[in-house]
DNA sequence: ATGGCTGGTAGAACCAGA
């Protein structure tokens, strides 16, 4: 038996990331690595300081300033292609296949802007038919596949720190949760993390910048996701939220995932 | 106490994140 370890992390920029990159590929040594926010086109994306360390496999997709995803890996890619779900030209998604068949996914959902309204934010628009044209591609999917990235909502009541508090925060609002559950249902996702961390039980991957001590008041909301294809719920046979590294130095607010599929 | 911070592009003060 063969087991693939992939992680998952919105960075919040590569280059500002790159020490505590190196610290996850020390402990954790994945065999895939897919980064959501790497804020750099391609030509500066750090491609040899990966290769140096074995992941020699890379497929990018960057841009100026802002978004931008990679997927970089020891083990093969194939099949590489982008979808423009955002209907903008943004980069946020890269997808590959692996040499065991299975497709790999790596997107970054917009956040949304302020207010939870598309009559007076449009980004708020954007974000909801994103997940809506993301819907259309999962409802016709027949590939076993795994999904990764920051969607950027936190579907459960459970998934915030306070339910109540952030009910009309973009994130958490009905509409937002409404939309990811339509996209859940179109192809009968796995959420692995709820697989293996079940409700009502506190897993967040992301924490405000904003405040003084993460730790302290614990606001966190669980907007990074694994999904996976439902015949190959039963291949995933671990899964960790790496909360410790909110804490390394020059953090980024969200933290890494990890699941281990066998094959 | 949902922005109190952070990064990128600037080459100062913006935008964007969520």
């Amino acid at each position: 038996m063969t087991r693939i370890k992939i992680a998952s992390w919105n960075v919040n920029s590569v280059r500002a990331r790159i020490d505590i990159v190196a610290r996850l590929l020390k402990e954790e040594r994945p065999d895939i690595l897919c980064l959501q926010e790497t804020k750099a086109t391609n030509d500066i994306f750090p491609s040899k300081w990966f290769r140096r360390r074995g992941y020699v496999h890379q497929q990018l997709h960057g841009q100026k300033m802002h978004h931008g995803v990679a997927i970089v890996s020891r083990i093969e890619l194939d099949e590489p292609g982008s979808h423009d779900w955002q209907d903008n030209g943004e980069a946020r998604h890269i997808g590959v296949r692996l040499p065991c068949g299975i497709r790999l996914e790596n997107v970054y959902v917009p956040a949304g802007g302020d207010i939870p309204d598309r009559t007076v934010n449009p980004k708020f628009g954007q974000k909801l038919d994103f997940i809506e044209r993301m819907t259309r591609w999962s409802e016709k999917l027949r590939e076993p596949t795994l999904v990764v990235g920051d969607f950027n909502v936190a579907p459960l009541e459970c998934d915030v720190w306070s339910h109540k508090a952030l009910l009309k925060v973009v994130s958490h609002t009905p509409v937002e949760v409404e939309a990811l559950n339509r996209l859940q249902q179109s192809h009968e996702w796995v959420d692995i993390g709820r697989k293996f961390v079940p409700a009502p039980e506190r897993c967040f991957t992301w924490w405000s910048y904003r405040s003084l001590d993460w730790t302290r008041n614990d606001r966190g909301r669980r907007l990074d996701h694994m999904w996976v294809s439902p015949q190959l719920g039963g291949q995933v046979v671990a899964h960790h939220v790496l909360e410790p590294c909110r804490s390394w130095r020059r953090p980024s607010d969200h933290v890494p995932l990890i699941c281990e599929v066998e094959l």
